[in-house]
DNA sequence: GCAGCGCAATCTATATACAGCTATAATGCA
DNA sequence: TGCATTATAGCTGTATATAGATTGCGCTGC
């Protein structure tokens, strides 16, 4: 039959936790902002337990924190956090060809390709929204090329905990700039997967990621 | 006055945490052994809720699975996960030193000059538990040295994923032989402690890391 | 005016009853 | 006897009421 049955505990708690993540990282729930359980359990439809389940995954993340009496925030990043973060997300970028890589397919591919016309589509006119979400999905793909279960987890964790940060110095940052770089990273990667190097693949990331922290770093240096 | 209050909702659980944490790394809870909820929240008397909220960091962090409808066990680790836990283990001992280490103090010393003590005491006698409170004191340290807190946490994280596996070839290894570079490992670590330097003290780690994956591949080819 | 205390509102933490899921054993039919 | 189906026991998932923590406001007394 296959009908479309309810989905099961799982997923219902994945699309709760999908959900708030994305709207943490996109700035919908800017840092700072408190977040009511029974509200939100209400608009899931469900009671305060499984959202309870949600949001403590996410304070264990580091995204929320949870204080009792008080109630839930969206976390802020210190500036010496954000910086000890991309240094790792450097390194793990840098190792990718030696950590147990993937197969590169196809499909890895033509999703990249797809993610160059996207960009060149945001080249045209600024969307923060836009942005962040070829963002989340280039970072969905490099997690796809990471074959070490540790390794990706770490990594998907590690971008989730600093996406919104960076969104939030996007407005005043050189979109033209911003994209431009970005198309040159979409396209050496391109040229990495066209030669199923995961090794070189990372090595271009890396590059990318210390640019984007110094494009940054300009910006925090004055903190 | 500072009586001795009831402990805070949060030292309750992370209480419980450490507990069932330390019983899962030394065996006593073994891979496999499946957990009741209502018996072990019987025995921290608390009610199934806190318990649960445990269970499920422990779950996130890969000690335990929590199957719907059938129950909670502890799980166990496939061989080429224990590889890719290793790998990345000594990625970041190797990259201690450039990653924000912290500053060395005499009672960093002091402790390390314990546990050459009492490594020395288990050359005499053989005791597994002693080796597991020993390792897990000296991986404290070493996260005390770690000043990026992405990377501490981290590096935490991965220890606990797999001490528990070593652990369990422990009794099949060559004692002397283990407990020996142990204690060459030990005096490494705590002559770059003696000058302060956090980077030698990696490679060292990450020499002696490699030691132990190799020892224990041995038995694991074999699978 | 102000300092200190206490109350009330609001949030999270916990206990508990019940619903739903899964594996297993029992049962009935071919 | 063998297989499919159904009952059942035991577990996790969820809803909800209550307890506990924290904050801030307002009252009171000096």
């Amino acid at each position: 039959m296959n009908k479309p049955d309810k989905p099961s505990a799982d997923q219902r708690l994945r699309y709760m936790y999908e959900s708030i993540r994305q709207r943490i990282g996109m700035l919908h729930y800017p840092p700072g902002m408190m977040i009511n359980e029974m509200q939100l359990a209400n608009e899931f439809g469900v009671s305060r337990t499984p959202l309870r389940r949600v949001l403590q995954q996410l304070s264990y993340e580091g995204l929320v924190e949870i204080r009792n009496g008080v109630g839930t925030r969206v976390t802020d990043i210190d500036m010496k956090t954000f910086k000890d973060i991309y240094d790792l997300r450097i390194l793990l970028a840098e190792t990718m060809g030696s950590l147990s890589p993937n197969w590169v397919t196809d499909r890895h591919r033509k999703k990249l390709d797809e993610m160059i016309e996207r960009a060149r589509d945001l080249r045209e006119k600024k969307n923060i929204d836009g942005y962040a979400n070829l963002s989340n999905d280039l970072e969905a793909l490099i997690c796809d090329l990471i074959g070490s279960k540790p390794a990706r987890e770490m990594t998907d964790l590690l971008y989730y905990q600093v996406a919104r940060i960076w969104c939030s110095f996007l407005p005043n940052l050189d979109w033209d700039g911003v994209i431009g770089e970005t198309l040159e990273e979409l396209k050496g990667l391109s040229d990495a997967l066209a030669s199923s190097d995961v090794g070189t693949f990372g090595k271009v990331r890396a590059t990318y990621l210390r640019l984007m922290l110094k494009k940054v770093s300009r910006y925090i240096s004055s903190d």
